[in-house]
DNA sequence: AGCAATGGTAAGTAAGTACTTACTTTGCCG
DNA sequence: CGGCAAAGTAAGTACTTACTTACCATTGCT
């Protein structure tokens, strides 16, 4: 009779019954995400996150040794996990073609898409950044430097073939990577309604590989 | 004997003496600037002001009625006042002569020069921004959204002379202000010791002007 | 049924937090 | 000098914060 839905690892709440701890776990830690993206870590307090789960402030306590494991364990389940996009396979096959544009749109839809998905990441990783957390760092140093060597030695090789132009790699991985970053931000930062600009994100791509790749092609044309 | 150094307005503090009302308003303000920069507002606190300022707390709130008018002053202090760079009169010259590189050039120099003089400002609106300040929009609306119209006003004017090729200005001003918001953040957020990009203002000014401008002329040539 | 293990809580605690009050010091001016 | 307004403070207040403790209640197992 016992109206038990048991989710171990599960999906759904039991909704006001006991929970298995690993679900609980991962259920504050899914609150907590949410919360902190909007308000931070010295914004969000632990109050606020054992209410949202429904739960008593102790058992946040229970879960997580303290405020900052809680933090640390959010930003690299976000991190590592499989939400977190995979650049080199979505470029791969795009790479080994040559196929300059299909690099750099593919890269830019993947990206776009990806923050659009789940605008909390953008604003968590921000929050830690400018909160200096090591887990910016980190993501920095495992993510942005991978892409930046993924697209640079690529761009380098392009310049061997004598199809782009000379000029220094990182310095048109960062005129890409700048155009895409900007405008999410802009799109779910600053401008989320869209008033300055209002494009779909395959579009977005689209042009701005179109200006990037028009401005670094060595017109042999 | 006295050795008051007399600062109405002035610079220099007094040290340790006592200050002029207005003196210490504007102390307070700054010490307070660069205490939100690093740490954004729910995470200075009032006590701390007043400690960096060389104060006791009851000073803070007579100079301010509370916390949040505080970082009002602030806000607005920085985006008023003469500091903040005006891009029409950087590149009225060069709008007028349709000189398309000293336009871009110009424009992401005074950036890019900007932000480095004075990186506070820049993680004071992120913080700002992620915290919902309304201070944030209004920096928003009074000032990026100038610039957009500026530069999207001169874009189409020169896609209407048949130099610049058909696209919506509007995507290309983001993607060049993306060039170098991002570069401005990179550097002096993700990656102050330059490991990605190390290169001086004037040089990136030029590149990404060299990038962009290459990627939407209409090569007549 | 009994019972240990586990999920959960109510009610703390000590150290902050923003903000106040009641008071002292300082410099200036007639 | 004397008086007095402005600059400054010490010591609060009421409340919030992260984190604990000591205690229930439901479950699954034998």
């Amino acid at each position: 009779m016992s109206k038990q839905i048991t989710t171990k690892t599960g999906v759904s709440t039991p909704y006001g019954s006991r929970m298995a701890a690993e679900d609980r776990r991962l259920q504050i830690l899914q609150v907590a995400v949410s919360l902190f993206s909007q308000r931070g870590f010295v914004g969000t307090t632990t109050k606020e996150i054992a209410q949202a789960a429904g739960v008593s402030e102790a058992m946040v306590f229970r879960h997580f040794a303290n405020k900052q494991e809680l933090y640390s364990a959010i930003l690299d389940h976000k991190a590592c996990s499989g939400d977190s996009m995979n650049p080199e396979a979505l470029v791969a096959e795009a790479l080994q073609e040559k196929d300059d544009r299909a690099v750099f749109e593919r890269l830019a839809v993947g990206a776009l898409e990806h923050h659009e998905c789940d605008p909390e990441f953008q604003r968590l990783l921000l929050h830690a950044a400018l909160e200096g957390h090591e887990l910016a760092q980190m993501f920095f140093e495992k993510f942005v430097r991978r892409v930046y060597e993924l697209l640079g030695d690529y761009v380098a090789e392009r310049q061997r073939d004598g199809a782009m132009i000379a000029m220094d790699p990182a310095i048109i991985v960062r005129a890409f990577i700048g155009m895409i970053i900007h405008h999410s931000l802009n799109n779910n930062l600053w401008d989320p309604q869209r008033r300055l600009l209002k494009i779909s994100n395959q579009e977005a791509a689209k042009q701005f590989s179109d200006i990037l790749l028009n401005g670094i092609s060595s017109k042999a044309a």
